[in-house]
DNA sequence: GTACGTTCATTTTTT
DNA sequence: ATGAACGTAC
């Protein structure tokens, strides 16, 4: 039994696997079989060493890992064996633990778990409230500020007591204000899951006690990306067995902009200073020529603790291709041409090649590339799917309906759809309901009774008949939510809900017939999630959906399909790994990214991210970038990448550039309604071709092979004109038996031309 | 209070 | 380029 799950392992990945007590540090190099070596590990637990699964807690970077970690357990021991295993991310882990131990907290036990949009609102409020102004304090900055706190444990009387600017005074003020209110909408943002998990468990040492116990072994994967508070999770969970087996890459580190610390790998060996030190430097993933060029760009890095000796049994493999496109639309055109190219040599599927970039707004140019060559792909993230209006809108009724309190709910759906309830009513309600000291929830259930109990029988209601009678109706929506709520289970509640309010004609009636469909079409995929909740008692279908929903990333929902291309940031695609893998926009201020350029370490961290891209890839790593980008519909040359002159000339085929292919023509004819921007991201692939997208092949085809003859005018060229002086020409096509040709003049804009009438002249 | 037009800000990266 | 936020007119 012991072979199998130690067959086909290095020496340093038996010994990893074979660890059985005592604190491990496992520093792995990409493409070096870690996950396998975590999943083994616990077979090993399992099996040899005879340790209950119960017993051990995994915690992973996304959701998906954790699944994926049980199926391949599943598949090493047998069906149903990870069932016990403990497995998830900081976030699921420590809801889980609150939810079970909520009692200590002087809370009802469910909670609304509010992410970046809600917390947003919520701090929009609280400006509003402290009559800040939020031009002069983004509820974004503040909102960030506070979050960098949470992450150092740092509360907001610590952080009122360290400030030392002005600015620390009003964030200090907001932090207040802000936990003030989330208590009262009986919430908790993404950052408190974990720093109110570390307090039950400082407060209520029984508690911890109890999952010490339970937590025999800890397992932490891509440990380099931990922040502060869930070191101290960890550190609190292993206290008792210190049996917590970290596994990390310091080069992969790319999450210090969410508070990750590399400095956790050392605080590690600090802090269990008889740690083993185990290092796994062969790499199983890649040709050596990738590899090469990964390495030469990270061994630039600035500071590293210890350089890790990466190395390859695998053949050299075809050279890293590095190209530049005219612009962004070249760029994609020269991928997609050779993502066609490859798939048409039959050597790969469409589920093997990934483009990677550095910033989702990047994904768009790439995708009308690939609807242009006809080729199937999918978005990963882009606009999440959780996060798209119709779907908080739907979410915010169902959240509602199962806390009222939550008042940043409550605030999303009292004008929508549109009921007559406007800006003044909404703030006169939040004033209202503050100075009777209740969630809005329960001020409007006092204006539907006035007699109840606690209303002071001469407090005055503020508001006229008409507007009452609309808060009324409201109350009674939402009431009838409520009891819906224990009639139906989830999916029953949300038909009821969609029905009532009569969803679809909302949308069709906001955003025609189109859009409308398309958003209603998520909303029906809303609605299908709810049938894997149907298992579950009716009562806890609904918190357990929408804790999930919050947790949820949609990269844990990428259905790995051997029929589309991938794209995908470069953040995303950490952990995953690509036959061949397009980086694209390898140039100064995306990548580095322009607002890690002022600081050493963030340009540091741009670095890495270069080097998590290229070595997600195993036979074929091309990298590309644009001579001149449009960014906010403005145009500006760029440089290549400084992490590309790192790269030694032999390792790299420098393809030749070509002339200017017309991309313009591809944008022509895509007909851009028809790309559906709407449907869930990472569910929704391009399937085939529509005919004007086949038309537009054929066309181009035959203009792209007449070109050179007919056109007369190149991108790049300088011409002078009578009237304009000179400028320089940005593309020229043809046009019946003339040619367009736009040029950008200095200081006078971009023309149109029609070259047999503006008589351009060419400069050399 | 809404409907429309205009301005303006917006792009890192994610649980 | 696109969408949210603000202003003016109903």
């Amino acid at each position: 039994m012991t072979v199998s799950i130690l067959e086909g392992l290095n020496t340093a990945q038996q010994q990893a696997v074979q660890v059985v007590d005592g604190p491990t540090l496992v520093l792995a190099g990409p493409g070096s079989g870690k996950t396998g070596v975590l999943v083994r590990r616990v077979a090993f637990l399992s099996d040899h060493v005879g340790i209950d699964l119960h017993n051990v807690l995994a915690v992973t970077f996304t959701n998906k890992a954790a699944r994926e970690m049980r199926e391949r357990i599943d598949a090493l021991l047998g069906a149903g064996r990870a069932a016990a295993l403990t497995a998830g991310t900081f976030h699921s882990l420590c809801a889980r633990f609150l939810r079970r131990d909520i009692v200590h907290l002087s809370r009802e036990r469910d909670f609304a778990i509010y992410d970046t949009d809600d917390q947003e609102r919520l701090m929009k409020r609280v400006l509003k409230d402290l009559n800040l102004d939020d031009k002069k304090y983004p509820p974004r900055a503040i909102r960030a500020s506070i979050s960098s706190a949470k992450n150092e444990l740092i509360d907001a009387n610590q952080y009122a007591q360290q400030g030392r600017t002005y600015y620390d005074e009003i964030v200090a003020r907001c932090f207040v204000h802000y936990q003030k209110l989330l208590r009262e909408a009986n919430a908790l943002d993404f950052d408190d899951l974990l720093v109110e998990t570390v307090r039950l468990f400082e407060q209520h040492p029984a508690v911890l006690e109890k999952y010490q116990t339970r937590y025999r072994y800890i397992l932490a994967d891509e440990y380099q990306d931990t922040n502060h508070v869930q070191y101290m999770l960890l550190k609190q969970l292993a206290s008792k067995y210190r049996n917590l087996f970290v596994v990390g890459d310091e080069d992969q580190s790319v999450y210090a902009f969410r508070g990750a610390d590399i400095r956790n790998i050392r605080y590690f060996e600090n802090d269990y200073p008889e740690a083993k030190v185990i290092l796994l430097e062969q790499n199983y993933r890649s040709t050596q020529s990738i590899l090469d060029v990964a390495q030469s760009v990270i061994n630039q890095s600035a500071k590293r603790m210890r350089d890790k000796n990466l190395w390859t049994e695998n053949d050299r493999g075809t050279l890293v291709v590095l190209q530049e496109g005219y612009d962004q639309d070249e760029e994609s055109y020269l991928v997609a041409s050779e993502a066609a190219r490859l798939l048409s040599s039959g050597d790969y599927q469409p589920g093997d090649i990934a483009v990677m970039y550095r910033t989702n707004a990047q994904s768009r140019a790439l995708e009308e590339a690939l609807i242009g060559r006809g080729l199937r792909y999918q978005i990963v993230g882009g606009t999440r799917f959780y996060e798209r209006k119709e779907i908080k809108d739907a979410l915010a009724y169902l959240r509602v309906a199962h806390n009222p309190a939550d008042n940043v709910s409550l605030s999303r759906i009292l004008n929508w759809p549109g009921r007559g309830i406007g800006q003044r009513t909404e703030d006169e309600l939040g004033r209202w309901a503050t100075k009777l000291g209740v969630p809005v929830y329960r001020a409007l259930q006092k204006l539907k009774n006035p007699g109840g109990e606690e209303l002071p029988p001469d407090t005055p209601i503020p508001f006229n008949a008409r507007t009452q009678k609309a808060l009324l109706s409201f109350m009674g929506l939402i009431d009838s939510f409520i009891a819906a709520r224990h009639e139906h289970d989830l999916g029953g509640l949300m038909d009821v809900i969609f029905r009532t309010l009569e969803f679809e004609s909302i949308l069709i009636r906001e955003h025609g017939e189109e859009e409308g469909r398309d958003r209603w079409n998520n909303v029906v995929e809303l609605r299908n999630v709810a049938a894997n909740y149907i298992h579950m008692p009716q009562e806890s279908q609904l918190p357990t959906f929408l804790e999930e929903v919050a947790l949820v990333s949609d990269l844990d929902s990428v259905r790995r399909e051997q029929d589309t291309i991938t794209c995908i940031t470069l953040h995303q695609a950490k952990g995953l790994e690509y036959p061949v893998v397009f980086l694209i926009g390898l140039e100064e201020g995306l990548l580095p990214h322009s607002r890690s350029l002022d600081h050493m370490d963030a340009l540091d961290e741009e670095r890495r991210l270069f080097y998590v891209g290229a070595t997600r890839a195993k036979e074929r790593l091309y990298m590309l970038y644009a001579f001149r980008r449009t960014v906010f519909g403005r145009t500006n040359v760029s440089q290549s990448s400084r992490f590309l002159a790192d790269i030694p000339k032999e390792l790299l085929h420098h393809m030749p550039k070509r002339g200017y292919t017309d991309t313009q023509q591809t944008s022509m004819f895509t007909n851009r309604s028809s790309v559906n921007w709407t449907g869930s991201s990472t569910r929704q692939t391009h399937t085939e071709p529509s005919n004007a997208t086949r038309g537009q092949e054929k066309q181009r085809t035959s203009l792209t092979a007449n070109q050179p003859q007919a056109v007369a005018f190149f991108a790049g060229q300088k011409v002078n004109h009578a009237m304009f002086g000179e400028g320089m020409v940005v593309s020229s096509k043809l046009i019946e038996n003339d040619e367009e040709v736009t040029v950008a003049f200095p200081g006078k804009g971009v023309k149109k031309l029609l070259a047999s009438f503006a008589n351009l002249e060419r400069i050399e």
